[in-house]
DNA sequence: CAGCGAATTCAACGTCCGTAGAATTCAACG
DNA sequence: CGTTGAATTCTACGGACGTTGAATTCGCTG
């Protein structure tokens, strides 16, 4: 008899190795709040994901509202991504279409979709969630911008910088949200072929 | 003493007149959802707003999915609308210019604003508002498409309405809900300005 | 091996939710 | 005037939620 009533492992307590569960949370947390948005998403359900009990959840990340912003945490620099991406475009492309070509190519990286479609859906939802985004865009949008903005008239450069917004913003939404068919079957090259010189023209073309 | 037990109204029971309450829950219903999308606008919160009892929002609805298609259901027909507004095109402006002009001025008559953004934020969160919304897009749009369409090769015909979904979304996202400064501030001509060349292109330009 | 801190679960609290049923009042029709 | 049906509120149930505190186990340091 060894002490039977120990035998049976009692299931609290530290786990042995290195369980992961504080990333497992946090990828579970960017699932639940990509397919339901900040108040669709349930910490319960989180957790179940994480393989993991609620109040671990609540034990790393404290709050719900923190949870969310760890997970809304971007695992790229918008600037570095950028500024990368600008670095190596081919010449023969113009700026706007390799705009689209490198916003696709990150967006399509392997766990940028799940960030990002939860950044979408909640930016709709979260006040919290439409001002990172708008950071965001900001920032990605007027590093391009203020490289090519020699000759325009300075005070357009928001107003154009937002309408490039509107065009990414849509691209994203129909291609990895609501899955605009054409749009979200169209490979990246395509699709910077169609809406690059659009992009341009936002640059840089005469919009009044 | 004239019976006192009786002298203060019992609250239940109906109303004099007509209250208007199934009406004024409709209203609330919209701005609930438009302000925090399905999961998040309550009931309760509508009923609140309606100056009503919840049970009566069951009442009138039933359940809360039965509710919020009831709130969908657009005010305006969205063929008959379209179709309105290309019959009284202007001459001198493109298709692409019209449309992103009919568009906006749907979009600001007082009434529809609320109902736009319970769909944007809806759509993003909710998959039969996410349908509603496909469907909406297609019938608004291959309708003008299929006008201009002789010429351009058959099987691009979606891929080209798609990639006018995207704009025209980004852009009521951009306005409406997400608010980004300068295209939210912009009068309507000047956004059809910049934006309608684009949504030419779209339809008849060279996208490949 | 003793002890401390971190990880993990359990059980529970209080709150809000959607919904249901019964009770009450009004309007309309005979 | 009596009856019927619709409008309206009250009360309440069961469930899910976010959060908390205590208890348990592990890893590490001395």
């Amino acid at each position: 008899m060894t002490t039977p009533a120990h035998r049976t492992r009692s299931r609290t307590g530290r786990r042995s190795g290195d369980s992961g569960s504080k990333v497992a949370i946090l990828e579970a947390a960017r699932v639940q709040f990509a397919e339901c948005g900040y108040h669709g998403a349930t910490i319960r359900a989180i957790a179940a994901r994480a393989g993991v009990d609620p109040a671990l959840v609540h034990h790393f990340y404290g709050t719900k509202e923190r949870l969310f912003a760890a997970a809304m945490e971007l695992p790229v620099t918008p600037s570095e991504a950028i500024t990368a991406a600008l670095a190596k475009r081919e010449p023969g492309s113009s700026l706007g279409t390799h705009m689209v070509r490198s916003a696709l190519a990150l967006w399509e990286s392997p766990g940028m979709r799940g960030s990002l479609q939860a950044m979408l859906r909640s930016a709709l939802t979260s006040e919290q969630a439409a001002a990172t985004l708008r950071d965001f865009m900001a920032e990605a949008i007027l590093g391009p911008l203020a490289s090519v903005a020699e000759g325009t008239s300075p005070d357009r450069t928001s107003y154009r910088a937002a309408l490039i917004a509107t065009q990414m913003l849509g691209l994203a939404v129909g291609r990895y949200v609501l899955g605009f068919g054409p749009v979200a079957e169209a490979s990246p090259d395509e699709l910077a072929i169609a809406i690059g010189p659009v992009i341009d023209r936002y640059l840089t073309g005469d919009i009044s």
